[in-house]
DNA sequence: AAAGTGAGCAACCGCTTCACG
DNA sequence: CCGTGAAGCGGTTGCTCACTT
């Protein structure tokens, strides 16, 4: 025994909206507004339609300045970066694109984005997977979504060989065999070299350095386990990053993603997604990088927590300060008070960074 | 020219979350 | 605190159209 219907199934019109409908609808809620409640809004329309698909229609093609199509480079990155960086949550990343509905994010994802950046990976990927002799079956345990996020950062990783927490197994959540071994695969093919290059800039590995832990991540002493902290060799741009905060600390990365993207290129927005994410997972940051502070104990690495198999996050070491979950549905596109990376907002628990 | 195929996208479905009495 | 209805959300479906065989 199901729920209620919202509405009367049989005498609803379904399928494409005619443009007599979107007139009727949208004459409607310009001069009346929604009155808050779409349910009863056909009728006083007389439009057989249901609510919800009343809604989705003014939503996500009828209200004003809605774009359609014709994503620009900014705004691929910025939907792979948040991607990689909190999965299939479209409509956040949807509210970090102005005119952009959740729905034409996850259409422009799963029908090109995805590709393109898949594309990349198995171009790239080819050879260790001649090697390495890893079945990709036996990943099976992990959502789609998650495995795909996985193997986009692993790939990237990889791609770029840079300092990561790959080489720290014991900030690692527990993961099947198959998982780790695929894994430490991808350390053993970055271990070639003790520099890297990312962002134009020439990273060195150097001696280990105790890192403070930042609020609401890892209660555990790292100190010992941190990974090699990079030397820059070049200064970072100072306008990019409100260094005055940090004194001689410098966070490898720059403000919000939306910030960051600009003027960059496909493969060095993925860069810098590994990066965040290294720096997450070795609490140097936390989400609120990305999200308002409700989101960020909802925004986790789900790859990681469904690797776990367990959606029980005191399970994951990095994964605590459980204490307000507030609901993502609170950045949704009509919301009054939509989620914005605030720039203002976005180092406030950092207490260490990267240091020269 | 017709049939087959696949990409793109609008819309739907059903579950979760929120708000309110 | 609980129950209920509405809204929000993400996954999925199915239609259309362009391209290929």
């Amino acid at each position: 025994m199901g729920r209620a219907p919202c509405c009367d199934k049989a005498n609803v019109k379904k399928g494409p909206w005619s443009p007599e409908e979107d007139a009727a609808l949208k004459d409607y809620i310009e001069k009346n507004g929604t009155g808050g409640n779409w349910i009863a809004l056909p009728q006083k329309i007389g439009l057989k339609r249901c609510g919800k698909s009343c809604r989705l229609r003014w939503l996500n093609y009828l209200r004003p300045n809605i774009k359609h199509g014709g994503f620009t480079e900014e705004e691929d990155n910025i939907i792979c970066g948040l991607y990689v960086s909190i999965g299939s949550r479209w409509s956040i990343i949807a509210a970090q694109l102005p005119g952009r509905t959740d729905n034409d994010i996850k259409n422009y994802w799963n029908t090109r984005l995805k590709k393109k950046m898949m594309g990349r990976r198995k171009q790239s990927n080819f050879n260790t997977k001649e090697t390495n002799g890893i079945d990709d079956n036996s990943s099976n345990s992990l959502s789609s979504s998650a495995l795909e996020r996985l193997q986009l950062h692993m790939q990237l990783q990889s791609l770029q060989n840079p300092f990561s927490f790959y080489r720290n197994p014991s900030l690692w959540p527990k993961l099947h065999p198959s998982q780790e071994k695929m894994i430490q695969q991808s350390l053993i093919d970055a271990s070639n070299s003790n520099t890297v290059v990312m962002q134009g800039q020439k990273y060195e590995f150097d001696k280990v350095k105790p890192t403070n832990i930042v609020s609401g991540f890892l209660q555990q002493d790292i100190s010992t386990n941190m990974m090699n902290t990079p030397k820059v060799e070049n200064p970072l741009n100072n306008n990019s990053v409100p260094f005055a905060n940090f004194g001689n600390n410098i966070p490898m990365h720059s403000s919000s993603i939306v910030e960051q993207t600009n003027n960059m290129g496909f493969q060095q927005v993925c860069e810098l997604q590994i990066t965040e994410h290294d720096n997450i997972l070795n609490n140097k940051i936390t989400m609120s990088n990305y999200l308002p502070q409700e989101e960020q104990n909802m925004a986790g690495f789900d790859c990681f927590r469904e690797m776990n198999g367990s959606n029980d996050s005191s399970n994951l070491i990095f994964w605590s300060n459980d204490s307000d979950s507030k609901s993502a549905s609170t950045s949704s596109w009509d919301s009054s008070t939509p989620p914005v990376l605030m720039p203002e907002g976005m180092f406030h628990d950092y207490e260490l960074g990267y240091s020269f």
